[in-house]
RNA sequence: AGGCUUGUAGCUCAGCUGGUUAGAUCACUACACUGAUAAUGUAGGGGCCGGCGGUUCGAGUCCGCCCAAGCCUACCA
């Protein structure tokens, strides 16, 4: 033993516990700090962390995204740039809001009567942070590092004076507006509804309506004269509606452009009288020409919807109520065109009511059409609309007499030769989740902000944004840029931050705030012109702010805008806001410090969501994207692809995964797994007691696969190292050995190993994290631990520290330690643990963590293509000989004689010497032989290369594969002149020997084996020498097992006796084989005795059971 | 309804610009190997590569249509 410090030995890898250890290392050396303080100056990689609501717990899917996040920063630390990462939280939202009232038993129309606003919003604020320990507690375990000592939270006065000043930049560019929208609104509740609201379970219900395919009476004009047979002719468009009660708001009809069109004459079924009528070709099969149904008395050639355009024609339910303008255009029954028109049902012509439809509205905003609003906020016909004013439109008052407003309407159209079919229809229908009651499509007014103007800009900006998967960026996300409407802000709501707008109540001033000092400004104002005695609210949300009132430069009073903004205005300011800009930090904004993002990541549904409001802003306010890079990743899923949810019990706590695989383990699992924007089945089993109540245990195969496979192999070949290291008191002070005079593999396994830091490096920088886990997992299981450390293990634990020993120690020393450096940003913990233990020893870096070192570079010269090359057919004809050993049940402890290897040319041949000896002892086989096809007893086989050929032939493959398949070794030998002629058709084509592929298959004689294009065969004869050798192998195996179970060290001597036998004394007389028994067991002494005590251990060789005694000499 | 993604062995996933008999892991069975191993090797079973059509000498791969699952968006009249 030497005085060297000892690498760390760990008898049971236990990887929770090295969590823990790792983790209290972290904290105790500030490695997190350093990991940002040890990059001053570096060129900067800029973060922004999407602030998780802390309202609900988190999930194992937390783990996911966060894993991405952490592990892309920590490679960008690794390759020198600093990283900063401040941590946050979203406090305001429905979310919270709805919590609230389920635990205090109110609603929302309960705020304000039964609860104050003060304090309700006392309990928001309270419940947004509920579960702020153990968010911080699942971020320390996990091991993403972000400063969560700092984070920005959305409910503060700083955070809220940023979107002010947000909102005020919007403003003064004006972009932000009041205006009208349709937004789902709910008459008996008195509110409009978001569409997280109608989104909710059970808000589209199965609902039966009364339909009514009206009639609408062309004015026959220059416009529409082609449509007329004559002056007299009926000629009336038919629209199908399931909201009879919006027909007397009716103002335009909207057709396809594309659509076809006919006319059909025919007879009103309720009337008898004639008429024509005009629908969408396709759609006539629909409503006329069946049993039951109108006839077809004539079919007019089609037309197209653009032909119809600006026909007018006469109002369906005149009441001679005034067109309200909509953008100050007051036209009106006209037919206008919309691309959102199918045939799909109805007539392909769209009644439209553009006070009721978003559709509708938007299509009569771009050809100029007013608007009428007939039906109030109650949800009842204004007075004017004469025999149905005053009734609702729905039955939002339980009126047992209520009696439908729709089937009223319908029967007055029959009446009226205005109606051409009247039925019952059953569809999906909008409900309030509050009332039960269906909802209306209404026009409120709301704050909106004027993203449209930037369409253009956002699409453009786009296309220079990295998105992972693309698609998702080009598609998705395109597609939603391309068709942005603006963005209505405003929620009528309590928690949340108040929009800072202040309006005289005529709405002839206003002002929008952008910071506390000028609120503090106007409140001196006020309080000077109104005599007033305001102070500045110690708390900028409701009720506190709602009470200030501001004055107008006219001096009248201004009241704010009771409206909040959406939170997703929270979350897409957070470049500017977490830093409190432009009150503080202004530089990191202005000089690009910390603005755009170099990357962020959040899952795949919020493309619309925090993807979107990021990019809005900084295209609108700062004509900047707000991130270059994004990864955009899926859902987790269940073990059967189902959607994980409390209910289903099919949830994973993120902390049992943690307690009992450790954190690498789960998040090394998670992104070797799958691609991260591929949803993720997350392997996960519970078993249940018998009464279903309790989990009596839970695991899961993919992660035991990970931890056993990969960790586990990785520490395991540590502990290999390290065991004998110690032993030989290796610590990489003796110089590097040059390449050039190190073994053949251990070249081979640096070759690998560069290759692996450049493509592990590549994959990395561009956000591949998926590849290059599983690349450093197929290193670590496949090469260094399978092949490497298996035919290298003799050369830790033989002879004196030579150069060979001295090389097989550093090439392994750096493969552990790259290897951890590569795989640290996913499983930082183990990583950290075995760098340290080798650092600590060897001092070769200054860095005290893994996570402070530089990435490894790539030494080109180390890699030979070549030499991998050969290693394959090291491992391939290694294989293909044990295959053989067991097709004759020959062990592969018994040493066999030879193997032969048919060889085409002296390049093969020697590229097999090279590895000669790696295949002998991997296979335990004294020689290897090479044969060419001069001794005539190898049999070739040939195909067509396919890829050369197949350009060449086209139609005639099929022919020459036949023809080759028929060669002789004959044949081959011809073409192995350099070409030949086959007659195809009476045709001659010729093949060159370029173009085939030729391999030896089959050796005369001999047990043959092979695959990949190599062939051995093996001389299974054994001979009396070969046999005894195999029991002395057999022997060796049985003490070292006995080593191994009576715990003696690795480098205790031994004495040895043995129960005399006739099957072992052969061998033990042997000099020979005497000396390499003992040497290899590390006796004194091996003898043979008559007879052993009872107590003595017995083996079993070749079926026959001996005593044996072995005991630690003395003699040292 | 539209956009996007996915569909390969019982499970989880590879399969590069089309190329010969579609691979790996886990799980199962048997036998080996082990002086690091929760490791590994060999052998075995297991596949209409979601379906149908097309292009091609040749399709898991390219094209079209359809089916299924998921996400987002949508008042479809």
């Amino acid at each position: 033993m030497s005085d060297t410090p000892q690498y760390r030995e760990v008898k049971h890898l236990h990887l929770p516990e090295i969590d823990r250890e790792i983790l209290a290392f972290w904290n105790e050396n500030q490695i997190f700090d350093k990991s940002i303080s040890t990059r001053e100056g570096n060129p900067t990689f800029v973060f922004f962390e999407g602030p998780p609501s802390t309202n609900g717990l988190p999930g194992i899917h937390h783990v996911m995204g966060r894993t991405i996040k952490d592990l892309f920063c920590r490679y960008q630390t690794l390759k020198g740039k600093q990283v900063s990462r401040k941590g946050g939280w979203d406090t305001h939202g429905l979310p919270i809001e709805l919590n609230v009232e389920k635990s205090l038993g109110i609603r929302k129309d309960d705020i304000g009567v039964k609860i104050s606003v003060e304090d309700y919003n006392k309990h928001c604020r309270q419940d947004a942070m509920r579960y702020i320990d153990i968010w911080n507690d699942v971020t320390e375990k996990m091991g993403y590092w972000v400063d969560m000592d700092n984070p920005y939270i959305t409910y503060e006065n700083e955070y809220i004076e940023s979107l002010w000043w947000l909102l005020q930049q919007f403003y003064s560019k004006g972009l932000l507006y009041k205006g009208y929208s349709i937004q789902p609104y709910s008459p008996a509740a008195g509110t409009g509804l978001s569409s997280h609201e109608v989104n909710q379970p059970g808000c589209y219900r199965e609902i039966t309506d009364t339909t009514v395919v009206a009639m609408f009476k062309v004015i026959n004009n220059t416009k529409s004269a082609f449509l007329f047979d004559d002056e007299q002719e009926d000629l009336r468009i038919l629209a199908w509606t399931t909201t009879p009660w919006t027909l007397p708001s009716n103002t335009a009809l909207t057709v396809g452009p594309k659509i076809n069109y006919v006319k059909i004459k025919t007879t009103n079924p309720y009337t008898h009288q004639k008429v024509s009528v005009v629908l969408a070709e396709s759609l006539v099969e629909k409503w006329f020409g069946a049993k039951n149904q109108p006839s077809i008395d004539e079919q007019s050639p089609t037309f197209t919807g653009k032909q119809l355009q600006n026909i007018t024609y006469e109002q369906l339910l005149p009441f001679g109520n005034d067109i309200e303008p909509l953008d100050g255009a007051t036209d009106a029954f006209r037919v206008i065109l919309g691309d959102f028109v199918t045939t799909e049902d109805g007539t392909g012509v769209v009644h439209t009511a553009p006070s009721f439809g978003a559709d509708d509205r938007k299509a009569a905003r771009t050809a100029g059409i007013g608007t009428l609003t007939l039906v109030d906020k109650q949800g009842k016909f204004i007075d004017t609309v004469g025999e149905f004013s005053g009734r609702y439109v729905k039955d939002y008052l339980d009126d047992p007499s209520y009696v439908s407003v729709d089937v009223d309407i319908a029967v007055r159209l029959k009446l009226d030769n205005k109606a051409l079919n009247v039925q019952k229809y059953e569809h999906n229908y909008p409900h309030c989740w509050r009332t039960d009651k269906p909802i209306l499509y209404y026009p409120l007014d709301s704050w909106f902000i004027a993203a449209s103007k930037y369409r253009d800009r956002m699409s453009e900006l786009n296309q220079t944004i990295n998105w992972k998967p693309a698609t998702t960026g080009e598609g998705r996300f395109q597609n939603w840029l391309e068709n942005i409407q603006d963005w209505n802000l405003s929620r009528s709501r309590y928690w949340g931050c108040p929009l800072p707008i202040w309006r005289t109540t005529d709405s002839s001033s206003e002002i929008c705030i952008g910071s506390l000092a000028q609120l503090q400004t106007e409140i001196d104002k006020a309080n000077r012109i109104l005599g007033l005695n305001q102070t500045m609210p110690p708390d900028l949300h409701r009720p506190y702010i709602d009470n200030i009132t501001l004055v107008s430069d006219e001096g009248e009073p201004m009241q704010r805008e009771l409206d909040l903004i959406d939170v997703w205005f929270d979350s897409g300011a957070v470049p500017y806001a977490q830093w409190h800009y432009p009150f503080e930090n202004k530089e990191l904004i202005d000089d690009k410090k910390g603005f755009p993002a170099d990357f962020i990541a959040e899952g795949v549904d919020q493309t619309r969501g925090w993807f979107y409001t990021l990019h809005a802003i900084s295209v609108m306010l700062f004509d900047s994207v707000a991130y270059k890079n994004v990864v955009s990743n899926g859902l987790l899923l269940d073990e059967k692809g189902v959607k994980m949810s409390k209910r289903l019990g099919n949830v994973v706590d993120p902390f049992v995964a943690m307690d009992k695989y450790g954190a690498d383990t789960v998040r090394w699992y998670i992104i070797s797994n799958s691609n991260p924007w591929d949803n993720l089945k997350f392997s996960w089993k519970k078993e249940w007691n018998e009464d279903k109540t309790e989990v009596i245990r839970e695991y899961s195969l993919g992660m035991e696969e990970v931890r056993n496979k990969f960790l586990g192999t990785l520490y395991n070949t540590y502990s290999f190292f390290a065991l004998y290291a110690n032993i030989d008191g290796f610590n990489y002070s003796q110089p590097e050995v040059p390449l050039a005079n190190r073994p053949e593999i251990d070249r081979w396994i640096l070759s690998l190993l560069n290759s692996l830091v450049k493509k592990v490096d590549a994959y990395y920088a561009t956000y591949d994290a998926t590849p290059a886990a599983r690349l450093i997992q197929e290193f670590v299981s496949d090469h260094l631990s399978n092949w490497y450390v298996r035919l290298c293990r003799r050369r830790f634990w033989k002879g004196d520290m030579g150069v060979d020993k001295l090389s097989a120690y550093q090439t392994l020393y750096r493969c552990l330690e790259v290897v951890c450096q590569l795989a640290s940003p996913i499983a930082p913990f183990i990583t950290d643990f075995i760098f340290r233990n080798l650092n600590n020893t060897s001092q070769l870096h200054a860095a005290e963590s893994v996570h402070l070192s530089q990435f490894p570079v790539a030494n080109d010269l180390a890699i030979d293509a070549a030499l991998e090359e050969r290693m394959m057919l090291a491992q391939t004809a290694s294989s293909l000989v044990l295959a053989l050993r067991k097709k004759a049940d020959i062990k592969v402890r018994q040493p066999l004689q030879k193997i032969l290897v048919p060889v085409l040319n002296e390049q093969q041949q020697t590229q097999f010497e090279q590895i000669e000896k790696l295949i002998l002892a991997e296979v335990n086989v004294k020689e290897i032989q090479f044969v060419s096809d001069t001794s005539g007893i190898v049999t070739k086989s040939i195909k067509p290369d396919l890829k050369k050929l197949g350009k060449k032939l086209g139609g005639k493959m099929k022919a020459v594969t036949t023809a080759l398949a028929a060669f002789s070794q004959e044949d081959i030998k011809t073409i192995e002149q350099g070409s030949y002629n086959f007659n195809i058709d009476g045709e001659t084509i010729t093949v060159l020997l370029d173009e085939v592929l030729i391999t030896s298959e089959d050796i005369k004689g001999w047990m043959v084996n092979s695959d990949k294009g190599v062939t051995v065969a093996l001389d299974v004869n054994i001979t009396p020498e070969l046999a005894q050798e195999g029991i002395a192998r057999e022997l060796i195996n049985r003490l070292q097992n006995l080593r191994k179970t009576s715990n003696f060290n690795v480098t205790d001597r031994i004495n040895v006796q043995l129960e005399q036998n006739e099957l072992i004394a052969n061998v033990i007389e042997n000099t020979a084989l005497h000396q390499y028994i003992c040497s290899e067991v590390l006796a004194d002494s091996l003898t043979a005795v008559p007879h052993l005590p009872q107590t003595a251990n017995t083996i079993d060789i070749n079926e026959v059971v001996l005593g044996v005694v072995v005991t630690v000499s003395s003699a040292k």
